[in-house]
DNA sequence: TCAATATATGAATACTTATTCATATATTTT
DNA sequence: AAAATATATGAATAAGTATTCATATATTGA
C-alpha cells in the first residue's frame, strides 16, 4: 500500500529530482555515505575513498546547498557529515531495496 | 543519530547510485510520482504528464530494469506501479526533506 | 607578518544522457 | 488476416555535468 503524499508543485517536483540527482552520482554517494557516522573533514574524506581534494570540495558544495550534508569548522579542518535524520533515512531505505533487488535477481 | 549501516562493496554503491540517479530526472521522478497511487497504463501516464510515449517508454524501461516500478498487462495495455513500500518510502522521506529545507530556508 | 596547512573556486574538457523521430512489436477487434 | 490500438526500441543529437588543473581564500603557528 503505496503513502499518500499531497501533489507536488512544479517547483518541488524539481527540488525533489534534484535531491536525488545529487545522490545519483557515485563519487557524491560514496561522499555521503562517509558523512554517516559523524563529522568528517574533507581531507579525510578524500583521502578515504581515493579522490581529489578539489573533486570532493566541488561536491560538498553542491551538497551542503542542498543541505544533504552540514558542516561545522574546527580550526582549520572543516568537518561535515549527513544533514539530518531524513536523509539518512532516505539513504538506508534504498539500500534495502537495493538488497532486495539482489537478491529477488539472485546472486 | 544516524543508522549504522554495513559499509557497501563498489558494486552495491554502485547499484545505489543508479537507483538515485534514476530518480533524479525530473521526467522520471514525475513518472514514479504517477504509479504511486496504484497500476497505469503507460498512454495515461504520458498524457497526464505531457510527455511523449516514446519518452515515457523510455523511462519506464529503465525505472523497471532498476525494479523501481513494476508492470502487468491489461488486454493491450500495460500498466505500471511502483515496485514496493520501500521505494514509497525513499520518495516519501524526499519529500519530507525538501519541505523541511523550503521551511528553513525562508518561503 | 610569513610560511604552512586546509579548503574553496573558476575555467576547460571529456563524458554521459534526456529527448526526439522513425519504426518495430504485440494485442485486440472486426 | 487485416486494421487499429498500445507499447517498445534504435539511432541521432542536443544539452548537461563530473572531473581535472591551476589558483585563490582562510586559518593557524612561528
Amino acid at each position: 500500500m503505496p503513502l499518500k503524499t499531497k501533489p507536488l508543485s512544479d517547483e518541488q517536483t524539481g527540488n525533489l529530482a534534484e535531491m536525488f540527482r545529487l545522490l545519483g552520482d557515485p563519487s557524491r554517494l560514496r561522499i555521503i555515505l562517509a558523512t554517516l557516522n559523524g563529522p568528517r573533514p574533507v581531507g579525510d574524506i578524500a583521502a578515504q575513498l581515493g579522490l581529489s581534494q578539489s573533486l570532493v570540495s566541488h561536491h560538498l558544495r553542491l551538497l551542503r546547498a542542498a543541505r544533504l550534508v552540514r558542516h561545522e569548522r574546527k580550526g582549520r579542518e572543516i568537518h561535515y557529515q549527513i544533514h539530518d535524520h531524513h536523509v539518512a533515512c532516505v539513504v538506508d531505505d534504498m539500500i534495502a531495496h537495493v538488497q532486495e533487488v539482489r537478491e529477488e535477481q539472485g546472486q
